[in-house]
DNA sequence: GCCAACGTTGGC
DNA sequence: GCCAACGTTGGC
């Protein structure tokens, strides 16, 4: 089983309306970037996904979700009044794809990049690395282990 | 609102 | 294949 973070900007699409969505699940569309859309198909069903909710203020982790859906094409490319409409996408060769996810939980104490940033075992992580704007990336195993055990401190370390 | 970092496009 | 111009992301 693998670790994952995905970014959405809550003013679109929060853990709230994750939660509150049917089945408590989404397809994640629009994503528009080659390296994320490669990470999404290399998910499997069962994957861990660290929710994070990027603009927003404070930037955070703000809970867990799974994948619970293999990646498959993201229909909204192909539809020309949808935002994500790329010319370039057709139904036999569709570019872009998606994948599902299910609310797991949500952290009673988001967890804010200035909280991460300081902690040792993090200086690694994708998120925090200068300049990333991947929208979908890889969590290493430890950093999974102790992002969660913070969560579990409220947010402080 | 600013702007650094990054990805993409297109002229050559 | 290079690279300038442009558009976007996203922290601050």
């Amino acid at each position: 089983m693998s670790y994952w973070l995905m970014k959405s900007e809550p003013d679109v699409f929060s853990i709230d309306d994750l939660k509150k969505a049917p089945r408590k699940t989404t397809c994640w569309d629009g994503v528009r970037n080659y390296q994320a859309r490669n990470f999404m198909k290399s998910m499997e069903i069962g994957d861990q996904v660290f929710f994070y909710h990027s603009n927003a203020e404070p930037s955070c982790i703000v809970g867990i979700a799974e994948v619970v859906r293999k990646a498959y094409p993201d229909h909204t490319a192909l539809d020309p009044h949808d935002s994500h409409f790329d010319p370039k996408a057709t139904p036999e060769k569709p570019i872009w794809e998606m994948v599902d996810v299910r609310f797991i939980r949500k952290f009673d104490q988001p967890l804010a990049l200035e909280d991460l940033r300081p902690v040792a075992g993090l200086a690694k992580m994708e998120l925090l690395r200068r300049g990333s704007r991947l929208s979908v990336q890889p969590v290493t195993p430890a950093e999974w282990k102790l992002v969660l055990k913070m969560a579990e401190k409220g947010g402080k370390k």
